[in-house]
RNA sequence: GCUCGGGUAGCUCAGUCGGUAGAGCAGAGGACUGAAAAUCCUCGUGUCGGCGGUUCGAUCCCGUCCCCGAGCA
């Protein structure tokens, strides 16, 4: 066996990924890190499809619940503590098992990130008022005159990226764009990485999605959010935006009936998966690669194994 | 039975002072460099309820029939 591999497991919501790692990590003497950007905040356990306790105590699993839902976590947060992980598998000898996903963290982690800094909550708070001011096209305008190489990449309507690359330019008098120029930088650069991609077709996907979404109501998601609005946090929070939180909220608030927000939260789900799929179908490489969801197929693990 | 509204894209509806029509949502595909379960981009021919009439021309006006909703009996 080599050292410093690293199998990493990646496939829209609801394709078995969780099982497979735990079973990658059975077979494998592995332990288990996570890559989604849900399932590292504590209070919506059921929503984003956490492990169970049961899971849990079955192989160590690492970075699951560890953020309050106060918390606004970002990539390199989450790379940090991967790499951290990450190395203190291959200390006491074991494979650590990669798995979510939120692809970009997974890109991050391969293929390495940026030495661009993070938008500080300053800036945010002032990029959020001066668009309530100006308006984002306007916004958008300003960012053209100061950093025409980005604004060409984005969208005049892409919120997110115009903050961004505003932002940055707010806070660093530097453009994005001369940011982005810099090397990208491997934070595990020795990292061997075995990958695993299921990219199930999307009939069988979607029906996963929702039965999966029908559990979650059975299992508490409802009294889950009951409480996470309790904590009256800004809804511009990262799980406050997880799928079945927004939906779930207007019923709680008597905006819709549950039987609406259900539908909402299934259909929001399972676009939400078509949008993984094409992510890691156009942007990751894999060494192993299904197009179905995982239930148990031996060759799955076989393949994994012979390239560890 | 009568009166008034409505019947237009898979759904909700806009519109055409008569020249065969367009938004949102859904759907399909795509993008993604420190909020990513986020954010965004592209893609719209449908007997404009049926049948007649007027007209060079009707989805639009007129007649009639069918369906839905409200009201009156």
């Amino acid at each position: 066996m080599q050292k410093n591999k690293v199998v990493v497991v990646a496939g829209p919501t609801a394709s078995g990924k969780s099982a497979l790692a735990i079973d990658i990590a059975l077979a494998c003497n592995g332990e288990i890190i996570n890559a989604d950007s849900m399932q590292v905040y504590k209070d919506i356990p059921i929503l984003s499809a956490c492990p169970t306790p049961k899971d849990m105590a079955t192989v160590p699993h690492h970075l699951y619940q560890i953020y309050d839902a106060s918390h606004n976590g970002t990539v390199v947060e989450w790379l940090d503590k991967a790499v951290e992980k990450i190395h203190a598998c291959w200390q006491a000898k074991k494979i650590p098992v990669v798995v979510g996903g939120t692809g970009l963290y997974i890109n991050n982690l391969i293929y390495g990130t940026t030495t661009v800094p993070e938008n500080s909550l300053e800036t945010r708070e002032k990029l959020r008022l001066l668009c309530r001011e100006i308006g984002l096209r306007n916004m958008y305008d300003k960012l053209e005159e100061v950093d025409p190489k980005t604004a060409s990449r984005i969208q005049p309507g892409d919120t997110t990226r115009i903050f961004r690359a505003y932002g940055i330019f707010l806070q660093t008098g530097i453009p994005l764009s001369v940011w982005q120029s810099q090397p990208m930088i491997k934070k595990l650069p020795e990292g061997q990485f075995v990958t695993v991609k299921l990219l199930p077709q999307r009939e069988e996907l979607d029906q996963r999605c929702f039965s999966r979404f029908d559990q979650m109501i059975q299992q508490g998601a409802l009294a889950e959010v009951v409480k996470l609005a309790e904590q009256k946090l800004p809804d511009t929070l990262p799980a406050m935006k997880a799928l079945g939180v927004p939906e779930l909220m207007m019923f709680i608030h008597g905006e819709c009936s549950l039987d609406e927000a259900v539908a909402l939260g299934k259909l929001h789900t399972r676009q939400y998966a078509k949008r993984q799929k094409t992510w890691f179908a156009n942007k990751l490489f894999a060494d192993v690669y299904t197009k179905e969801c995982y239930y148990g197929q031996k060759n799955l693990i076989n393949d994994v194994k012979k390239r560890l």
